[in-house]
DNA sequence: TCATTCGAACAGAAATAATGTTTGAATTGA
DNA sequence: TCAATTCAAACATTATTTCTGTTCGAATGA
């Protein structure tokens, strides 16, 4: 269940991407609560760097031409990507175990997983913490050393320590995904721990948000067909999702 | 601020500790409070591995004596941990490689390292996620299984992890330090975790507050010469001081 | 078998978190 | 500089969550 707090915060987001900008008074009319609520709700957003603030109002951090960090990322689309984790909870049984891939897509499955009785092998230090105080979940962590900004764990180590275990099942994130390429990542090391996540797993369950589609990074993972199911949400135009049909081997539309 | 569970929980181990064993009924009369009260109380203290239960009561799972939760033991002589962290961090060289203990003690450390330019291994996730947002800090993680409440990193992949590196230093906590038994853990999985990163640093920099001195856990890590400096604090008494400095290589009193 | 213990499900109580109000300080623009 | 506005601390009030007790059918063990 969402709180009525994370709503009013998606629903302050809303309102900056249509305006650009928007002052307290503003804000407070068109979500039904007191300048002071908006005013906490602006710093804890703006601790998070979403927004940045000015005397009256707020604006958006980011300008468009780059690509919005994670604190960012993780707020923007919220509700889709916890459609995701879910439906990718969903294939996921009680007692297995499973590599957990980085990512604000990885966290949202996290967010679904907590509550379960499941062992999970997080590839980034993000997803960790978020299973820190589960008291369901057995976490085990991968070694390997931890790149700055996205934490996610890689390099040799972490490589070495896939390969000397195996799990019933990957969930994998990816920088792009497209029919031509299959699944790719932008960072070199993250590829290579991913290709070892694949190798290692039962199977793999690929978890993708719309906007990546059709986006190629810089190294390939693997191919389309590779995992037991695509997940994605609604956005996914209907052209993408048919020509992804043919090829993978099942995709599954969350929401 | 301690929670009437939290208080319920250490009577739970006191009556415990007092006569070895105790019945569902007997410890809802002495805490007065219902027998399902007390059933929940043992379920998670049954989880965090410190009692075992049968049928009708429970036990102690080691004979040990149990310390606080990590959030009550972070407040506790919060200044002087500080003063402990900030002397510790002293004696660490810009450049090093370092393993890092959890705890709360570790956790003081942490805090002082994480605008500095080292290398750390942590040996507990609460301690890895101190640095996630450090841009100086290089920061890698060893495998391992995650041990709830404590978030240690224990368990044969954290050893192999360790063997298979080498580091500059290690800074160590411990549950006790004592003339006649050294450094002592309670818990026999971080005991086996401590005494690899023994062998593998370098030098070896205890830190333990007074609260620590005279106390013996379960399972010894290393003798009272092994470090190459021990650091505690003013709250010290002078004569265990005086006997530690006979036998110690070091002895830095922080503050 | 039969007395006892266990734990799920629900209800009420206690504790905590979220929001609103008031107020005086800080900020802005004329 | 002032006057108007915005800001945020402190407290009051309201929601929400967590904790505890009760009941009752299932499980346990002598």
């Amino acid at each position: 269940m969402t709180s009525a707090k994370q709503r009013r915060h998606q629903g302050v987001l809303e309102i900056l991407r249509e305006t650009g900008k928007a002052t307290v008074n503003e804000l407070g009319m068109r979500l039904g609560v007191t300048e002071m609520t908006i005013r906490r709700d602006l710093e804890m957003l703006e601790n998070d760097g979403v927004l940045q603030r000015f005397h009256g109002g707020a604006k958006l951090a980011f300008g468009s031409s780059y690509e919005p960090p994670f604190p960012v990322r993780e707020k923007i689309n919220a509700d889709r990507k916890r459609l995701i984790g879910e439906r990718v909870a969903s294939l996921i049984d009680d007692g297995d175990a499973i590599i957990l891939d980085g990512g604000s897509t990885g966290l949202a499955v996290a967010e679904v997983l907590v509550d379960r009785e499941v062992t999970v092998c997080p590839l980034s230090l993000r997803v960790a913490w978020a299973f820190a105080r589960s008291s369901t979940v057995n976490l085990i962590m991968p070694g390997g050393s931890v790149r700055p900004a996205e934490l996610s764990l890689s390099g040799a180590d972490t490589i070495d320590y896939l390969r000397g275990h195996h799990f019933d099942a990957y969930v994998m994130t990816a920088s792009g995904i497209s029919l031509q390429h299959g699944f790719t990542e932008w960072n070199a090391d993250d590829a290579a721990v991913k290709k070892a996540a694949v190798g290692v797993a039962d199977r793999v369950v690929a978890a993708v948000d719309s906007s990546k589609m059709n986006r190629v990074g810089f190294v390939k993972i693997c191919g389309i067909d590779v995992p037991a199911a695509i997940v994605t949400d609604a956005e996914m135009s209907a052209e993408d999702l048919n020509h992804l049909r043919n090829q993978a081997e099942d995709v599954i539309v969350a929401g």
